[in-house]
DNA sequence: CACACAACTGGAATCATTCCAGTTTAGGGT
DNA sequence: ACCCTAAACTGGAATGATTCCAGTTGTGTG
């Protein structure tokens, strides 16, 4: 048995994999963004307090932050938009971005994989990961 | 003679250059840019202020928005950070930032080049460009 | 089953940026 | 040279996303 859930898991026990109490808006939260890929905080606020009343600004905030933290979510953070959170973690992927309406789509490592990992001159960096965003169309806009 | 001038040229000959009215504001914002590579709205505040006594925030604000409209400074807007201004434009490079003090360096399109510039699935996306963004630690905080 | 600390509440604050209505100014036309 | 109009600038208020804070609630360990 490998010692991460796998995201099919329920989110109770991807909580406790990763040592995070387990809390309804957490849970709530977990299951908002399985649901809708690339939610905002806003999104992500709507669909728990859907779920079970009232929460607070403020507790989507802590879980979205805790979640990223724990590796359960990852956040993106497009110029121009406010950050989105995606379920899919640890797989280096990048994003497709529409330049209208702000659709995003998920993109595989393109040629080869991590081509664009080590550039040429890294000024004496020392390089942790390399994020890539196309900017474009989607098809609804471009027609 | 080339239609546009090079970034060298005055800042006054620029700005007519790509049809933009030379105001005191303008030509002290590209001279700032010029100076400190990867500016903030901020420091742009900051020099123009310096040269020319005082300046509404707005004016800068509109100034960097017709200056980049005009491609004469190109916008990059880093996760987490307030947006850069720098005075290399139309030539496809990327950054590398560091996660600590959020330092910026330039980097030229990696191997070969643009190896990211096309996605495997595009998911109907009509793709103007990528972003490549390089995140890690600058010599001075890997240390 | 109690208790400590993590998580949550609600309201105010912050930061970057934009909106707005009124004033000034660059530069083409006479 | 100087008018005049659209473009640029002023200053102050507003916005949206996110965070800070002090007090309350709830999870799960001992």
């Amino acid at each position: 048995m490998p010692s991460t859930a796998p995201a099919a898991a329920p989110p109770e026990d991807l909580l406790r994999g990763v040592g995070l109490r387990v809390t309804a808006a957490r849970v709530a939260a977990l299951r908002a963004v399985g649901d809708q890929q690339h939610a905002t905080a806003d999104d992500v606020l709507g669909s728990v307090r859907d779920e079970l009343g009232t929460v607070s600004v403020q507790a989507v905030y802590d879980v979205l932050h805790a979640l990223t933290d724990a590796h359960l979510l990852r956040r993106i953070e497009p110029a121009g938009h406010p950050a989105r959170y995606e379920r899919r973690t640890g797989d280096n992927h990048h994003h497709v971005i529409c330049r209208v309406c702000g659709t995003i789509g998920d993109v595989d490592c393109t040629v080869g994989h991590a081509p664009c990992l080590t550039p040429n001159d890294d000024h004496g960096f020392v390089i942790e990961t390399a994020e890539v965003t196309y900017w474009g169309l989607c098809p609804g806009c471009s027609a």
